[in-house]
RNA sequence: UCCGUGGUAGCUCAAUGGUGGAGCAUUCGGCUGUUAACCGAAGGGUUGGAGGUUCGAGUCCUCUCCACGGAGCCA
């Protein structure tokens, strides 16, 4: 007899009634009598349980009273509706096999655990009801964001992992090397010699794809990347993480209004597929993890997103009277208390601000023509902070070429980006979406550690 | 890196400087429809580590490690 999905059982509930099943998975809980007793079974396939009925006619009725929490089982069984109890149906059993007994020290118990105890056992916390449900919205979240650049012919670019330029400009970057660091080679001036290294110069790991997105784009027209992305900077904050997955889209032809409405799009149109397609998972967090988390997105993905000017935002924050710890001043960077207010108290849903002043900028954003502020946009939502980061890229060899000395960068570090714009240059814009970021926007989880299933941060590579 | 909070049973947490407890989990027993089942009993501790003050330290002091939160950096 083959295995049914529970997820099946319940999508498809009469096409089983009354039918003899086989399921198989590992045991939440186990209610016992003198001669009958329950499971809660979960196979992994769905995010509800499915409660087994068994009986002393077993002959292993006895070892089954005894199996502690997360054992795995196969059961076979006859499917009934019981419309008057808590779940929907139930599989009276007729065999049960035991496939792997648990030790009774299994450490997730049927109870509330912290957040924090449960990283700590990383390898068993999707066995949770929470981080079930949390790794399949991220699973079908980012099969939505390849579903939305897809049907707009986007081209999906693989971007290198490991990168020979130390010029991408957006963090401290981890050193990639096979040098015997206890005997690491010296040039005469007795700096290291890299040109003994595995590629015979300083590689490191990308914390950005955008300079090699533009070259595709430059070619494909519109592509995006999704990868892993690494920073070794030393946060800690509940929102930064040393090992992420970034998606980068790029676009020829377009300026910074089409990054953001392309942006936007993409927003509402991950939360409504996930809503649509994770149900169950989403009303738990709904539930359990954010109340009103179904308010919070159904405003996102029915509004239309604020969109305001860097210098309106440092007007508004000067206007509000609000004491803030960092003065706002037009030149300075927003704080993250400044970005809180706007998106929070102000608009109270996703704000774009756009045209940032030059000098806080990055070197390959378009100049205005007020020669003061860049075509940059950030996208702020509420309780996460900065969830996008784009602009319009200097498409102007000479602009961008002044720009790079001006920032004291050096520009044969840059020689085939400025050849984009020597061949055939045109206007284009990108922006980079952080992919945990926005689960913890769908989740309503408040931790980066908690949507990534083995999180790397400063300090800790466990598992 | 800076600032703040915390570290007590497997987990979540109590304990005025004076005999370290509870709930859950575990083990054993009971129970014929349970729903984080329920009822009864038992076992379980170097109070993160080192040093100090004190007749006496989980509690006060110094140092240190770790975790969490915030800032900076950013996605």
């Amino acid at each position: 007899m083959t295995t049914t999905l529970v997820k099946n059982l319940y999508r498809e509930t009469e096409k089983f009634t009354g039918k003899e099943v086989q399921v198989s998975g590992w045991i939440r809980t186990v209610r016992d009598s003198k001669t009958f007793g329950f499971i809660e079974l979960n196979d992994g396939s769905f995010f509800k349980n499915v409660q087994i009925v068994f009986d002393e006619k077993l002959d292993n009725f006895k070892e089954i009273t005894k199996l502690s929490v997360s054992s795995s089982i196969v059961v076979n069984g006859v499917l009934e509706l019981t419309p008057q109890a808590k779940q929907p149906f139930e599989i009276k059993a007729t065999k049960i096999e035991i496939h792997g007994t648990s030790s009774p020290d299994f450490p997730l118990q049927k109870k509330k655990h912290s957040f924090e105890y449960l990283r700590t056992i990383a390898h068993l916390r999707p066995r949770s009801n929470t981080f079930s449900a949390v790794f399949r919205v991220r699973s079908v979240a980012a099969y939505a964001i390849h579903k939305f650049f897809q049907e707009r012919g986007f081209v999906y670019v693989h971007t290198p992992i490991i990168t020979g330029s130390d010029c991408e400009g957006a963090g401290e970057m981890f050193r990639v090397t096979t040098l015997d660091l206890n005997d690491v080679p010296r040039t005469e001036e007795g700096k290291v010699d890299t040109s003994k290294d595995f590629f015979g110069k300083e590689t490191n790991l990308t914390v950005s794809g955008q300079l090699n997105g533009e070259a595709y784009a430059l070619a494909l027209r519109n592509i995006y990347t999704f990868g892993p992305t690494f920073r070794a900077e030393n946060s800690h904050t509940a929102r930064h993480a040393a090992e992420f997955w970034m998606i980068e889209p790029e676009m020829a032809f377009a300026e910074l209004e089409d990054y953001m409405d392309i942006a936007e799009e993409m927003v509402k149109y991950i939360i409504t597929y996930v809503m649509e397609n994770c149900p169950e998972e989403m009303e738990f967090f709904n539930t359990f993890i954010e109340p009103n988390l179904f308010d919070k997105l159904n405003n996102v993905a029915n509004s239309d997103f604020a969109r305001i000017t860097y210098t309106e935002a440092v007007e508004i924050l000067k206007k509000s009277g609000v004491e803030f710890q960092y003065p706002v001043e037009w030149g300075i960077d927003l704080q993250t208390e400044h970005e809180r207010y706007i998106t929070e108290q102000v608009f109270k849903k996703p704000v774009f601000v756009t045209n940032y002043p030059k000098d806080i900028k990055a070197f390959y954003m378009r100049l205005n023509d007020d020669g003061k502020t860049v075509a940059a946009a950030d996208l702020l939502v509420p309780g996460i902070g900065e969830i996008i980061g784009g602009s319009q890229r200097e498409e102007r060899l000479d602009v961008l070429e002044s720009r790079i000395n001006e920032m004291g960068l050096k520009k044969e570090d840059y020689w085939w980006y400025l050849e984009l714009r020597k061949y055939g240059g045109t206007k284009h814009a990108g922006y980079g979406l952080g992919f945990e970021r926005i689960l913890m926007y769908l989740t309503g989880m408040t931790n980066i550690r908690d949507v990534i299933p083995f999180p790397r941060t400063a300090g800790t590579a466990e598992f």
